[in-house]
RNA sequence: GCGCCAAUAGCUCAACUGGAUAGAGUAUCUGACUUCGAAUCAGAGGGUUGAGGGUUCGAUUCCUUCUUGGCGCGCCA
């Protein structure tokens, strides 16, 4: 049991003798700004006063006096009713051996009992990431890192689009670049695939079959696109896998579209809400969140995207999710109200499907925005970002903003100055820590930790303890960036303590075991909050 | 025109989801290595939280009207 849960229940059951109905999670704990306003704060007299018809100071003085005071120095009422914990510092310190205890696993949170699916990137298979897909793959794959260690259950999946115009003109670029290697004057089309990689696939395609397949026919374009779609994809899964970044489902479309299942679904499921307009199918989404009906059928008979991208997300439901996750690019706002209400025809709640929307990235080069675009391969990869700034700083960088945050991404600002990167500033301090226990594998840990009474210890040690209920809020909000910020004033209260508190010191065997045992807390806890966002937590840098 | 997202220190961003005196980094200035790693620390200056109105004990946070910017508004995905 933490501090917090502590005093919840002492407020909990203070609160017994007063008709309010409270639950545990309506009585909030706060962390104190300030230091006279003691070590914890709540407002419960504040929230409940008016209920009861008191005011909200007398209140908190009533509550006061029956408050269990075990553990406690004193409890304080200030301001409009306030009331503040001033805790022993034993109580603070004994917080200590439990985080060393659980080590790897301090902060996990407990079973939810909750399947979540988080479905990201799921980039086309046209050409090489970029940058805002590193965004997207950085934000999203800490999500899930975050909602696994908080306890919930969590599948991570990739949707693979291969079937339709983007790869069919993915096949179109690769044969006329197939072409081009053997001399001929053909142009690409100005809607084709400009990237430098379509001309490598092509080259690996020309040593592997020579001039096998010069005839333009359909079949050697369907072959093509499945060598294309092939190639791709086993680049981008490469380049995630370097990210740190990797996936539990790759569906791909072909699958979903096996065996007629879309005109299936469409027929047995949503033919109540459909009609035919100028010759293509329309689905009425206007009849739950939508502003238009969309087309589902256009009038060639093919499926547009968002047909078969509904069978998809149906099929994920039916595996047994409490809660689809979507992250997606901000550029795509437009599909959840269309994706949302389908799902309502089907007796969903809209809330069965959550859509992260991360803010598109801006790149910045030479001072001016450089537009990115697949099309005509501008712009900068995953890769290359990953070469010249490094995984750790371009993980932090990404999920250190909240995913909403609009920003730009200064490509000379990002390679000159990597070395400033905030992660630095995090990792020194768990190197540091490191370097200390290595020094010192000699003396014994003083677990109790009885000797820490500096203010740079305490306000260390109550940093530590706030590592779980932050882990739970990140979760619940899909708010990794709140890890990244946590890590940052973590690894400032380190850096303090360290200048102002030597640990090692050969004439205090004291003093210096119990500062061992809070580097080793340190320690832990830094280090389980870099893996929660993806980033390495060296011994030494 | 309609919709979504945003606007906080010179710059890049926070603010525990409605709490007490709005905080970090960076940049500028002043100090600190004979000691566990100076990729660090201590300190200074820097604010009408885009503007107005509302809700209440209390608003950067919620509602509303503007302003500015980004992104959408296809039988593309």
């Amino acid at each position: 049991m933490n501090i917090e849960e502590t005093l919840k229940l002492k407020i909990q059951s203070a609160l017994k003798g007063y008709n309010l109905s409270l639950e545990l999670s309506d009585i909030i704990i706060e962390n104190t700004k300030n230091k006279e306003h003691g070590d914890y704060a709540t407002n419960v007299a504040l929230k409940s006063a008016s209920r009861l018809g008191k005011k909200p100071r007398d209140f908190a003085l009533e509550l006061v006096e029956v408050i269990d005071k075990e553990g406690i120095e004193k409890i304080e009422v200030a301001g409009p009713g306030f009331i503040n914990f001033f805790l022993k510092k034993d109580t603070i310190n004994s917080a200590i051996s439990m985080i060393i205890a659980k080590g790897d696993d301090y902060g996990r949170g407990e079973k939810k009992n909750k399947k979540i699916n988080v479905e990201f990137v799921s980039a086309n298979p046209t050409g090489d990431l970029h940058l805002g897909h590193a965004r997207i793959a950085a934000v999203g794959d800490s999500i899930c890192r975050v909602y696994d260690f908080a306890g919930y259950d969590v599948d991570r999946e990739y949707y693979l689009n291969n079937c339709g115009n983007q790869v069919a003109t993915l096949a179109m670029s690769l044969n006329i670049r197939y072409h081009q290697l053997f001399g001929e004057k053909v142009e690409l089309p100005e809607d084709s695939y400009h990237a430098h990689d379509i001309i490598d696939i092509a080259t690996e395609f020309k040593n592997t079959y020579g001039d096998k397949y010069l005839d333009n026919s359909k079949e050697t374009l369907d072959f093509m696109m499945e060598y294309g779609i092939e190639k791709e994809f086993e680049k981008i899964k490469r380049d995630l896998e370097s990210f740190r970044t990797s996936f539990d489902i790759y569906t791909k479309e072909s699958d979903v579209r096996k065996d007629n299942h879309v005109q299936d679904v469409l027929k047995n499921k949503f033919a109540k809400y459909t009609y035919v307009l100028d010759g293509a199918t329309f689905l009425k989404t206007t009849d739950f969140l939508d502003d238009k009906d969309r087309p589902v059928v256009k009038s060639d008979g093919q499926f547009t995207y968002l047909m078969p991208d509904i069978a998809y997300h149906l099929d994920k439901l039916s595996r047994g999710y409490d809660l689809l996750v979507d992250v997606l690019g901000a550029d795509h706002h437009g599909y959840i109200n269309r994706m949302k209400s389908a799902l309502m025809m089907q007796g969903y709640s809209k809330d069965v499907l959550e859509v992260e929307l991360v803010q598109i990235v801006r790149l910045i080069k030479d001072g001016k925005e450089m537009k990115m675009s697949k099309r005509t391969g501008a712009g900068i990869t995953l890769r290359e970002l990953c070469e010249d700034v490094g995984v750790d700083a371009v993980r932090y960088f990404f999920v250190s903003r909240a995913a909403s945050s609009h920003l730009d991404f200064d490509l000379d600002l990002a390679t000159e100055k990597s070395s400033s990167n905030p992660v630095y500033y995090a990792q020194y301090a768990h190197a540091r820590l490191c370097n200390v226990l290595e020094k010192s594998s000699d003396i014994e840990i003083d677990l109790s930790a009885k000797n820490l009474k500096e203010p740079a210890e305490v306000e260390l040690i109550k940093c530590l303890l706030d590592f779980p209920r932050l882990v739970e809020t990140s979760a619940a909000n899909r708010e990794p960036n709140l890890i990244a910020t946590y890590i940052q004033r973590l690894a400032g209260f380190v850096h303090a303590f360290y200048s102002e508190c030597r640990v090692i010191d050969r004439d205090n065997l004291d003093v210096t075991s119990s500062r061992l045992a809070l580097v080793k807390a340190c320690q832990i806890v830094l280090k389980n909050a870099l893996t929660l966002i993806g980033v390495s937590a060296p011994k030494k840098m």
